[in-house]
RNA sequence: GGGCGAGUGGCGGAAUUGGCAGACGCGCUGGACUUAGGAUCCAGUGCCUAUUGCAGGCGUGCGGGUUCAAGUCCCGCCUUGCCCA
């Protein structure tokens, strides 16, 4: 460690263990100091282990979690695992072991790895969403939810595999298969837990408008939420005492109306089949269970669809309208059924056309004929009664009061939102807090039975017929109502593993407490997360439901913001060079060489393409975050992976890249220390090159800005700047070699550490102030000012500062490269940009 | 089809409010040191023309426009990514 080389394994092993030992990055509740809460999406424990899109958004908190604590903050900046989920449970379902022991392994693991690239954890807050004493809290708030009326069972459709006899997934079905295997998969009515989200559609829309996040990230919730106005209608059946209701955004065209649809599962659609046309209504009904609503929606341009023998009567005109079913219209949006404008709607007008339906124009002034094409624009009403010659607006809101008045609909808001479907019949996933009783009454727990365990078991496979593994499980199964000691069961279902996200940031406010899941005064002192960065990913499920857990949450007095995450940032995807030949096949990065500009195979000379894609193993370009640090060391791998490009982009890895930060660090490093170890002769206790001391506060202020910003990659380019500067000069004041060791301590931090303790300071650098620049050290007592004849750059003056006008236009025109364009024209105009730039504008 | 974003050297990318395009890094070229270099240091590096010296022209996906001045603003395209359909 005294020798004059950047030993970096070393350092980073002597600071990694300083502060584990030391616990330097331990926070406690401290009112006195304002707090910042910075968090990660905290990872599910794979067991690949980290890939190098883990560290980019973890090393982004991290700077900015340094960064903080350096301006004073009480900084909270914990990890922990998302651990409940499906890999580890059909681990278990092949080995027989417990899906707890891979999931502490794996955690393990990514620790290890997460530890190894020096980020500042408080590592007496992690967390783990398997451990009982974390997700007793998980059970306590769904019973919340359950006495708040917010937590409901249904029969409700499920992926149901039969050649396995288990349920999939909806990300595990894909073109009604099951992905890994082929085997076809089918709809199943199974009783479900459901969570009433879309009692709070309106709270999850409007509560986006004050939060910093990505506008794009708000518009896919908003879209997600769907919030669309329109009128209920309802419309009689003919001949029968049926009626049924539509909603619809366009309740202004309801004169175009010349058929209805009902979903095939519409309660309806089997009962007012007419005897000729039932036959064919039951077969289509029974295909469309085998398709799932994403098939359905993407098979939308191939319409089907099956006339039921029933009319129904338009309300406004009492005209029969035909009553068809089709797949294109769903159950679960609005009342799974429409009426059919196809005049004016692009889906009914393929419907009509099709099926050879009427199409009555009631919007004029359109671009199309619509016999041809449906017109969606707006125009004057025609062929529409009282409603002819408004506009659409006008027309909209005159049709709602219309239907109002006559009892027969009414204005109304709905939202695509539908409720979540809340169940998995899994193993490794949080039990639910109740107890069933015979009567069919279900409970929730009283919180001193929680948790609820799961039960040991020696196969996780459903049972034989289909049942959730956990019923498998008699003894746990058959319990008693801690109440009346009735005879009791308990749910064979389990939580989706978005019940532990949802929550854990609350639970880092105060993760040791075991008589709450947080206090009042923690949650209060700590929340909301004050930056929150991940994947864009999770754009809307996650962000979705913790945002609806928190807004109950507040509802029910738990947490004091109405908003868990005032600021979200998403970081970009990390790609990375893929060499494949003509015949598809793939090749590792160390299988290829260029030669001149084409790639080959080293081995069969075969000509290879080079592309820029997304990481995987497929693809033999999965970059390992291990290899990066065994090779270059923690601190490189973080300043390449903030150096790459803005934070947010897809950018694509490059191991030379690597080398580039690696460079610069070797070159701090003999900036500070000589050859033989020692403290460098150029760094004076006072008298330095001035011109250094001026960079260095160009340099604090710069890359502070781009913190504050997220901006890690000028900000490295800037301290790469200052450190060419400074090794270019003769010598360099201490005070400044020590600030920019603290402007460096973010980015590299182990370095950091190591040249502030050789500079003599005893402690680490982690608290010390973030150092202040000096503005008046910034200003320049000569600028060199552009000068551009008609806009094109002719020669460069440098003047004082604080030079008027007329002598800069004076010492411009004198210049020789300027003044021979001056020469035999006119000079028209004269601009002068002050402190920017002169622009002589000539004839 | 709709919504949002992006397009800048050989490559990753810089460029507050319109004001020196190409910072910083990679790569490449030449040189120094060296038994050696995939270490380190120095110099050069947008393209084209000129190179004996100065120099000149063109350049931010394409085509127009506004302006003394456009990567940046406006109009119309093309390509591409994501989301929704």
């Amino acid at each position: 460690m005294s020798g004059g080389t950047y030993e970096f394994h070393a350092i980073e092993k002597k600071w990694q263990d300083f502060w584990v030992g030391k616990k330097t990055f331990k926070t406690t509740l401290d009112t006195s100091r304002p707090k910042y809460y910075v968090l990660d999406m905290f990872p599910y424990p794979s067991g690949a282990g980290l890939h190098v899109g883990h560290p980019e958004g973890y090393t982004a908190t991290d700077i900015v979690a340094r960064y903080k604590r350096m301006q004073g903050f009480n900084v909270l900046h914990p990890m922990g695992w998302d651990a409940f989920g499906l890999p580890a449970e059909r681990h278990a379902v092949r080995t027989g072991e417990h899906p707890a022991i891979i999931t502490n392994k794996n955690c393990d693991t990514f620790r290890q790895q997460i530890q190894s690239l020096g980020l500042s954890y408080d590592w007496d807050r992690e967390i783990n969403t398997t451990d009982p004493d974390y997700y007793k809290w998980t059970q306590w708030i769904f019973t919340v939810l359950l006495e708040r009326g917010l937590a409901y069972e249904i029969e409700a459709p499920v992926n149901w595999c039969p050649a396995l006899n288990t349920v999939l997934a909806n990300e595990e079905v894909k073109d009604g298969v099951y992905v890994e295997t082929g085997d076809p998969v089918e709809k199943r009515m199974m009783r479900q837990w459901m969570l009433r989200i879309t009692k709070y559609a309106e709270q999850l829309l409007s509560g986006l408008d004050d939060l910093d996040w990505p506008e794009g990230i708000k518009a896919m919730q908003r879209e997600w939420i769907g919030r669309s106005e329109g009128a209920d209608v309802t419309f009689k059946v003919a001949d029968a005492g049926h009626e049924f209701t539509v909603f619809t955004t366009r309740p202004d065209t309801l004169f175009g109306a010349t058929y209805c649809v009902l979903a095939p599962d519409h309660a309806l659609t089997l009962e007012i089949a007419s005897e000729a046309q039932r036959a064919e209504v039951l077969a289509y009904v029974e295909a469309t269970k085998k398709k799932s609503a994403q098939e359905r929606m993407r098979d939308e341009q191939q319409k089907t669809g099956v006339f039921t023998g029933a009319h129904a009567i338009n309300p406004v005109n009492g005209k029969l309208v035909p009553i068809w079913t089709a797949d294109y219209v769903l159950a679960e949006y609005g009342y799974g059924a429409i009426m059919a404008v196809p005049a004016h709607d692009t889906r009914d007008h393929e419907f009509a056309k099709k099926f050879g339906l009427d199409i009555i124009e009631v919007i004029g002034g359109g671009e199309v004929d619509v016999q041809e094409e449906a017109w969606t624009g707006n125009g004057t009403l025609v062929n529409s009664g009282f409603l002819d010659g408004l506009d659409v607006p006008t027309a909209k809101k005159k049709m709602a009061a219309w239907l109002e008045a006559e009892g027969i609909g009414k204005g109304t808001v709905n939202y695509k939102l539908r409720d979540w479907l809340f169940s998995r019949q899994r193993y490794w996933g949080e039990p639910f807090p109740i107890v069933r009783l015979e009567d069919g009454t279900v409970k929730a727990l009283p919180m001193n039975d929680l948790p609820v365990l799961l039960p040991e078991l020696t196969d996780y496979k459903p049972t034989a017929d289909g049942q959730p593994p956990l019923a498998r499980a008699e003894e746990w199964l058959n319990t008693t109502d801690p109440e009346t000691g009735a005879p009791a069961q308990r749910e064979t279902n389990t939580m989706p593993q978005w019940a532990g996200s949802c929550w854990y940031y609350l639970r880092f406010c105060d993760p040791r407490n075991p008589d709450e899941a947080w206090s009042k005064e923690a949650e209060q002192y700590w929340m909301p997360v004050d930056l929150y960065i991940g994947g864009a990913e999770h754009a809307v499920l996650h962000l979705l439901y913790s945002r609806f857990w928190h807004k109950v949450l507040y509802d029910a007095g738990h947490v004091s913001t109405s908003e868990p995450f005032q600021k979200l940032f998403n970081q970009g995807m990390i790609l990375a060079y893929s060499y494949r030949d003509a015949k598809g096949k793939y090749y590792y990065p160390h299988e290829v060489e260029k030669r001149g500009d084409q790639w080959h195979a080293k081995e069969s000379s075969e000509p290879v393409n080079t592309q820029v894609e997304k990481m995987s193993k497929s693809r033999f370009n999965v970059v390992n975050p291990d290899d990066v640090i065994r090779e270059y060391g923690a601190d490189s791998m973080r300043l390449y992976e903030m150096f790459m490009g803005p934070l947010d982009r897809e950018k694509p890895w490059n191991d030379e890249g690597v080398q580039g930060v690696f460079r610069f660090l070797k070159r701090v490093w003999s900036l500070y220390v000589t050859e033989d170890g020692g403290l460098h002769p150029r760094i004076v206790a006072e008298s330095g090159s001035a011109e250094v001391t001026k960079q260095l506060h160009k340099t604090i202020k710069a890359v502070g800005h781009d913190i504050e910003h997220l901006l890690f990659n000028t900000a490295i380019s800037r301290m790469m700047e200052f450190v060419n500067a400074a090794l270019k000069a003769e010598s360099v004041d201490r005070a400044a070699a020590e600030q920019f060791v603290l402007v460096l301590a973010p980015f590299a931090p182990h370095l950091a550490e190591e040249l502030w303790q050789r500079l003599g300071h005893a402690d680490t650098l982690a608290y010390e102030p973030w150092p202040a620049y000096d503005e008046s050290l910034l200003v320049e007592s000569t600028i060199e000012l552009p000068v551009q004849v008609n806009g094109k750059l002719r020669a460069k003056v440098a003047v004082p500062a604080d030079a008027g006008k007329d002598d800069i236009l004076a010492a411009a025109k004198a210049d020789e490269g300027v003044a021979k364009y001056l020469e035999g024209v006119t000079l028209v105009k004269e601009i002068y940009v002050p402190g920017k730039m002169v622009n002589l504008v000539v004839k």
